[in-house]
DNA sequence: ATTCTAGGTGTAAACGTTTACATTTTAGAT
DNA sequence: ATCTAAAATGTAAACGTTTACACCTAGAAT
């Protein structure tokens, strides 16, 4: 096994809490001493044992992260955040997928009421009572990522999904569409469940009347895009713009479109919604609302950290909302010119 | 904090030890007792803890898995496949990106040195030589992922970059294209090395001969593949078929020809490697090769499981080969037909 | 010289398990 | 009833830290 800080203690000639009083620096050790000490560990190469300290502070390095899903460079874009700032920070990611709404329980409490992390980020589409009981009884901080839910004294990040979807069918409505359709998100789902708000807000707000055979629910695969632009395209009313909820359905609708001979934006314009890597190689390229995705991940654990250095009270509420922004792309029927840009 | 083994002990009646034997199932317990124990833990919500636990035996049940970055769907059906088949066993998973060369060995040290994992999953374009002793050295079980080394005594998992190249480049030759070139990945990079000597190997034993200038070095993004483009098509020899040793240098030069009004694969065909998602929505369809990505990580874990389980020997080297397999587009000038089969 | 202070250091308990070893209980054989 | 072996249980040490408390020193103040 690895050196201890007995084997530290014993060349030093000094007894394990002084080792560890000057390893940690705290407690007053002699300078000449502490030297001593730092460099006979730095010689052994020593690591502190995780368990014992653990055991003993009661807090690891490491905080867990659960999301619904491990795909996507969009949920890779969280961990990617969350990654940067935890090795600044000299901390550890413990990650995991929901794999079911049963087990996000069972993670949550194995994680957190064990001290394996000494918090969490929660991501899920939409949270059960009872999970929500559990956050917030938990005695570690919780913070929770783009989850809708009335809980109050609750610590939340979200993406401005309402704000998003309400900007880019305002930028439909100036184009002077008449009937905009909507491929809309899965039902459960919160982001799904506000990006349909935005759409009929903004067509209500801007005068334009809501029908509802132009709102056809889709699930966020490229797939269900396809199928619904499928749908649309030999209903009546027909609509002369589809707001897709998110790219991925655009991509299903671009390649429907294209079996079918329809134009982007000629005969239709399609919007977006998440600005993925992939929806600036649309052509035209795609109209979409981008999300801070990345952000938000760095931005959720900053807080957490804060919360667990107690610069910020863990038992207040907090939620943070970011906006996102429109990407003009010529979906949508706006003059694009291609170019270097999309790198 | 928690219950403990010790409250259970008390209300149980019993010593900590035949807690402790009731709940790990080791060890003889009377049938009733057991039981007792066994509802009493239910019943307080028992969750043993994973620092004491892990002291004590000397294990966690954490696998550590470092990967070259954190962005891409690439790499996030690495970390699916993963994330899967920890859960199955009910082991966590520790993720770090490996930030620098450097940071490699020190995290590689503050995983395994210290116990905060019971083996690790390590993917790095290249091994630098003090990292590569390190892993020779441990204790705990290493596994490497697509890292060409001539390291022996190691066990590894890898993609077959240097048949699936060959394969590729044999199609393009039986569709007798005479000047075919390739953009590369970047010199350092394994994956990049193999694919390139694929290339040149297919050449040869075809019978075609190796032109330096059909050779452009490439860094895997798709502005390298974008600019890589431009250069061949304004040199002579002009290809007549492009070899991009990745999807997304495929992406850049499908833009780039786009830009120059030059058709694909009228022009000059073009394939790639890789096979990811986006690729299918080219168009035409993109020619590639399918890696079995999300296999890689789901063998490699098993196989430590395996090593942790005791099931076959840690010290044994052992290597495997996932072969890939070709993709046909429409881009290398095959008759493609394109259909529902992309979703 | 004596007292006081504070900084430096050591001792030992605590954190929650697992497990070798010792002890008690049980049941079957006499 | 007694003996024996096996099964069930308990005791205590070990894992490697941190930290409250006690102790010891040296120098400053008296």
């Amino acid at each position: 096994m690895n050196t201890n800080i007995v084997e530290i203690a014993k060349r030093a000639g000094v007894s394990i809490a002084t080792v560890s009083r000057a390893l940690n620096n705290n407690g007053a050790v002699r300078e000449v001493t502490r030297q001593r000490i730092l460099s006979i560990s730095k010689e052994l190469n020593y690591i502190p044992n995780p368990h014992a300290r653990g055991l003993s502070r009661k807090t690891t390095d490491t905080i867990g992260v659960i999301l619904p899903e491990l795909i996507d460079e969009f949920f890779m874009d969280i961990i990617h955040g969350i990654d940067e700032e935890a090795y600044r920070a000299n901390k550890f990611v413990l990650i995991s997928s929901s794999h079911s709404q049963r087990n996000i329980i069972e993670t949550l409490l194995e994680f957190m009421g064990s001290g394996r992390v000494d918090g969490v980020i929660l991501m899920v589409p939409q949270l059960h009572t009872e999970a929500a009981e559990l956050i917030q009884q938990s005695q570690r901080p919780v913070i929770l990522l783009n989850v809708c839910s009335d809980l109050k004294d609750v610590i939340s990040f979200n993406i401005d999904d309402y704000q998003g979807a309400f900007a880019i069918t305002e930028h439909l409505i100036k184009h002077n569409y008449q009937k905009i359709a909507t491929i809309s998100g899965p039902s459960e789902n919160c982001d799904a469940e506000e990006r349909l708000r935005g759409y009929q807000e903004a067509l209500i707000q801007l005068g334009l009347s809501l029908d509802k055979n132009l709102i056809i629910s889709g699930d966020f695969t490229a797939r269900s895009g396809y199928d619904g632009f499928k749908r649309l395209i030999n209903q009546t009313p027909k609509p002369d713009a589809i707001f897709a909820a998110n790219d991925m359905m655009a991509v299903g609708i671009f390649e429907s479109a294209r079996e079918s001979g329809i134009k982007i934006p000629d005969d239709i314009a399609v919007v977006g919604f998440d600005d993925i890597y992939m929806s600036r190689f649309l052509q035209p390229r795609l109209t979409t609302v981008h999300v801070p995705i990345q952000e938000l991940g760095s931005k959720a654990i900053q807080y957490l950290f804060k919360m667990l250095s107690g610069e910020v009270d863990s038992k207040l509420p907090y939620s943070e909302v970011l906006s996102t922004s429109l990407v003009i792309g010529g979906s949508c029927g706006c003059p694009y010119q291609s170019g270097h840009n999309i790198f």
